[in-house]
Formats: structure tokens, sequence, C-alpha cells
RNA sequence: GGGCCGCUAGCUCAACUGGCAGAGCAACGGACUCUUAAUCCGUAGGUUCUAGGUUCGAUUCCUAGGCGGCCCA
């Protein structure tokens, strides 16, 4: 039970004071004593309806045909004048009025407005007609109280202009966007159309790559031995089997398992897990798209990316031009191929010589911060992410990285030093990360090694486990493959136009409400070998 | 993790340099049978995020904490 109505409770049981009056919950919940006490179920089982609202006004178009139907919605504009009474409910395809005459319902049932408030959900029947001001209206006969709401949603007033509507004092709180998306949701029409996009983006990349004869799988999320990025996994046990599980923080390596196995082309939409900081870019838990082909290398993927983004982008914008918070790009094909080193260098950085300890000399050069425990490789990052991507507005390939930074990218066969991969940025983000697959057991062995080293030098992000099990399935032999991974909340956000991660993802992580944590020794405790309670069946 | 900013009625926001905490909307009561930010009359509504401190007096100043946002790592 939620704090306010506990406090209420607690009032009234102990104090036996009445009620405050302008508790908007304390109000509601009286209405609705009173709606049962008149014979009124607040909270009916069903309430057939013949029309949406969209369909209402389709329906009675321009022909304006007698037409009797039954609508249902959430209350979200009420102008009562005594005896009639205005009303506009909301469903999932828009608003529609409805006009409540004591003559057509009859005193009973009209007496029971009073005790209708906003956010309630009601049906209403009637026959459509126009109102003297044009608006198409329904004209009721018949009324029904759906669902009562005992806590009042922030419903701006609304009035529509030339330009569209306007919405006053809605709240625009963001904590209480995201920690209350449900009502975020039931209020604008505009965090709505969000997902809606969301679902219609998915949508298209599944025909993208089904067009193209890629398996649509699911790998598992509850991992013995994380890996397939560098980034701190969450951990889980797993009591039956007296073990620790990670969640997965990619795909990667059970897709290449997939590839062994005669699955030339897979792809899968997974939500990774990955135990960092919050932020604008950033949500513990991300949806990510990997897919995997044989036979193509990193050079193809540039080109199937570009298409996928132009596609997406023709569908979002009408065109190749992409708005993203007041910055145009055109995503127009070729995107420019910069390779890494290049881009440093071109900002001033000494890149003949890759050793820690040159490339920490160029650092302090810079002024850029690293960590003792950092390799050469994150050196390398590090002055990437300060130096060039705030410059990488425009869509761009950055590719060619340094093997320090790919454990699992086929060595470049023009410079060992190099891998075949490349990073796709848009807006001075990576959207993309794809290389062409090392393929060969005994260099990955010798890559695994290396990070295990790394993470016993103190590096939280690299893996310090080798998956012995992902060697054996590339010692039966991976035939030549590359792979990409987009992260779709980012893409999401590009598309929609959205500020935040968290104004694309529909619950986004948040620190606990006071409320909602609870203490480890809270928890009920599970004897070891038994099964955890079942949850309610169904 | 660091820096900056914010937190006042259900919502959006005021309150000058420290001096009686306010408005609009929502709510509640009343009038009103084509309104649409309905209108008109009236009423009520506050732990000013929390805990300390300074002060005759704190929404305001100081310290610590909580939650959030932005930027940085």
């Amino acid at each position: 039970m939620a704090e306010a109505e506990r406090w209420i409770d607690g009032e009234v049981g102990m104090g036996g004071e009445p009620l405050q009056e302008t508790d908007p919950v304390a109000v509601r919940r009286e209405k609705l004593e009173t709606l049962e006490e008149r014979g009124v179920d607040p909270f009916p089982a069903t309430w057939p309806v013949t029309h949406t609202a969209a369909e209402v006004l389709e329906a009675f178009g321009d022909e304006e045909p007698e037409l009797d139907v039954r609508i249902a919605g959430r209350v979200v504009s009420v102008r009562g004048h005594g005896r009639t009474t205005f009303l506009h409910v909301a469903d999932r395809t828009g608003r529609i009025q409805a006009y409540l005459r004591q003559d057509d319902l009859g005193e009973g049932v009209y007496s029971l407005l009073e005790l209708l408030d906003l956010g309630d959900y009601l049906g209403v029947g009637g026959r459509v007609m126009r109102t003297r001001t044009g608006e198409v209206t329904v004209q009721a006969t018949e009324v029904a109280v759906l669902a009562k709401a005992l806590r009042p949603l922030p419903i701006g007033k609304r009035v529509e202009t030339g330009e569209g509507a306007r919405t006053w004092h809605q709240s625009e709180d963001p904590e209480f966007r995201y920690r209350q998306r449900y009502a975020d949701l039931a209020v604008r029409p505009e965090a709505r159309a969000v997902f809606e996009s969301r679902a219609e983006i998915l949508r298209y990349l599944r025909d993208f790559l089904d067009a193209r004869g890629f398996l649509e799988v699911e790998t598992p999320a509850l991992q013995p031995v994380y890996g397939g990025a560098t980034a701190r996994p969450f951990t889980t046990y797993h009591h039956a089997l007296d073990t620790t599980l990670y969640l997965r923080i990619a795909d990667e390596l059970y897709l290449k398992r997939c590839v062994v196995g005669g699955l030339e082309r897979v792809y899968e939409i997974a939500k990774d897990f990955r135990n960092e900081g919050l932020s604008r870019f950033h949500n513990p838990e991300f949806t990510m798209l990997e897919f995997y082909a044989a036979y193509m290398d990193y050079r193809d993927l540039m080109e199937l990316t570009e298409e996928l983004l132009v596609g997406l982008v023709e569908r979002a914008a009408g065109g190749t031009e992409l708005t993203w918070q007041g910055t145009t790009v055109d995503v127009a094909p070729p995107w420019p191929r910069v390779s890494f080193l290049a881009a440093l260098a071109e900002r001033g950085v000494a890149v003949e010589d890759l050793s820690r300890r040159a490339l920490a000399a160029e650092a302090g050069r810079f002024g850029v911060e690293i960590e003792p425990a950092d390799g050469a490789g994150r050196i390398l990052d590090r002055l990437f992410s300060e130096l060039v991507e705030p410059g990488l507005d425009d869509p761009v390939f950055v590719l060619d990285h340094p093997r320090e930074l790919s454990p699992l990218a086929k060595r470049h066969p023009d410079d060992p030093r190099l891998v075949e991969r490349f990073e796709a940025y848009l807006f001075g983000k990576e959207l993309g990360n794809a290389f062409t697959e090392l393929n060969d057991p005994r260099e990955q062995r010798e890559r695994f090694e290396a990070q295990a080293a790394l993470a016993a030098a103190g590096d939280v992000e690299a893996a310090a486990a080798i998956d012995e099990d992902f060697l054996r399935a590339l010692e039966y032999g991976m035939p030549p493959t590359a792979g990409m991974g987009i992260g779709v909340d980012r893409l999401v956000m590009f598309l929609t136009d959205q500020p935040s991660i968290r104004d694309v993802i529909l619950f986004p992580v948040m620190r606990p409400e006071e409320r909602e944590r609870v203490d480890a020794g809270d928890l009920p405790a599970t004897p070891a070998g038994t099964a955890p309670p079942e949850g309610p069946a169904g």
C-alpha cells in the first residue's frame, strides 16, 4: 500500500479524526464507496466497445450517417453545465467528446456524474452528432463507470491550436515520468508514441535481417563465463547447481557458436547487462542487436550498416537527413572511413609507438587521465574517447583498431598491430561495433590469456576467465565470419529525437524508493539444496 | 565516483537583502441543458525534502544527509 494511503488509514484508525476532504485520494475513496452504495459496480468486468475514438471520426466522416456507438476510455476533461455535461474520453487512438444530458440519461444516472473524476474509465453509448461548434461528439444515452481512479493523474488542460494540441499544467518532473511510467504514459500521448516507434524500429530490424537470410535465435542470458565485451558483469547464483552465473554482457560468443554449428547467418535482439553507472546514454540493462554472417568481412558489414541506417532514417524522417537534439546529419552513403590511429594522429597524438609507456606519455601531454591498471589498449581507448569522439557528429566508420582493444577480432593482414574492426559513430556516440571475427582457436586462446593477465593486474572490465567451451567450438572450425552489435536504445533515441536513454526505455533503472528497499536480512532464507518457493501458478 | 543545479499546496510555479508562505489549474460547496484552458460565486488545502546549526526571527544563510537532473570520469 502506498504511503499516502497508509497515512490516511492511520489517521482515521488512531485519532478518529475526520478525513481531510482536500486529500484527493480520500475524496475519491469516498466517491467510490458512494457509487457502491448506490448500486453501481465501479469495476465492472466488461463493456463491449463498437468503435475507438478514431473509428468514430472515420465512420461519421463527411457523410454524417445516423450512427450509434459504444466507446470507452479515460476521462481527460470535464465541463459541467448543471443538467448537461461535456467531457472527453481518451483511448489508444485519441480523444473523443461525449455530450451528456439529464434529459437523455434520466435524473438517477445523470446524478452519478458528480462522483466522476478526471482519470476514471468511462463507457459511453449513444448517437454520434456534431456540436454547434463543429466537434464530432457522442450524445450519450448510456454511461458506465468502467474503472474508478483513486489516485489523481496529472492530466493537463489541453487546447487544440492551429499548430496542434497544447497542454497546460502537466507534470514535467522527470523523476515522476520515469518512476511512474504508467502515469506518464496515461497522460502524455507523445510518450506512448515513442514506444510505438520503438516497436516499429524493432520490426524493421527483424524484417531487414530476415529478408537477407538471417535466422533469429535466442542464447543464454545466464552464463557461467561472461564475455564478448569489456564490461563489469552482474553476478548471481544458482542454488540447485550451486554455481555462480553471470548476466550476459554480450551475446557474441554464443552467436559465434551458432555459426560453428552451421547457422551461417544469425541474429539476436536481447537485453545485455553491464554493471556500470547510469547516464543519459547508459542504462545497466539495455537492448543490443547482434548479427553474424559467414563469408562476410567487416567491409561487407559497413555497407550493410549504411543500408540499414538509410532505411531506418528514411522511414523515420522521410529522407536521409536526421535531426537529433538540434543537430542534423545526412546518413546517405558512403560514410567516411577513418582509421582509428589516423583519427588520433589528426588530433596530434603520436601513434608510431604503441607501447604502454609511450601512450601514457601522450595521455599526459593531452591531459587525459589514466589509471595505473590501464593497459596500452585502455589508454588508446581513453585518448580516442576524449580527443576524437566528441567531433564525430556526422556518420562515420572508425576502423582498424589496435589489437589490444579487440580480443575477438581478426588480425589485420596489412598491420599486425591492428584488427579488422569498425565502430559506427553518429552524433558523436558509438552506435555500432563490428569486426571480422577471429576464428583461429590458437590465437584466440592467446588473446584470452592476455585479457586474464589484465584482469589479474586490476582491470575490472577485463575478462578473468577463459571461455574453454568457446575455444572448443572454434576448434571444430568456424568459417570466415563478420559480426556486428548495434545499441538499439541509442538507435531509438536518435530516430525519435529523445534526449535520454530513459525516454526510450519503459522502466529505466532508478535508485529504489525507500519503501522498495529490501534488506538482505528480510529475504526469506532458502535452505541450501532446496528450490526457492514457486511463484503463483498461471 | 567528482562538479554544478533543483526540491515550496495534488500539478505548474511565486515569495526583493532573513520579517505574517501566495497565484493559476486540480479538489470541495453552489449556479448554469451545445461546452471545449467553459464561465460565475464561495470554501478548504503547507513537516517549504530531512536532520542539525546561526539568528529575536530561516522557504531564504551554514553543515550533513536524501532524491532527481545536467556535465565529467
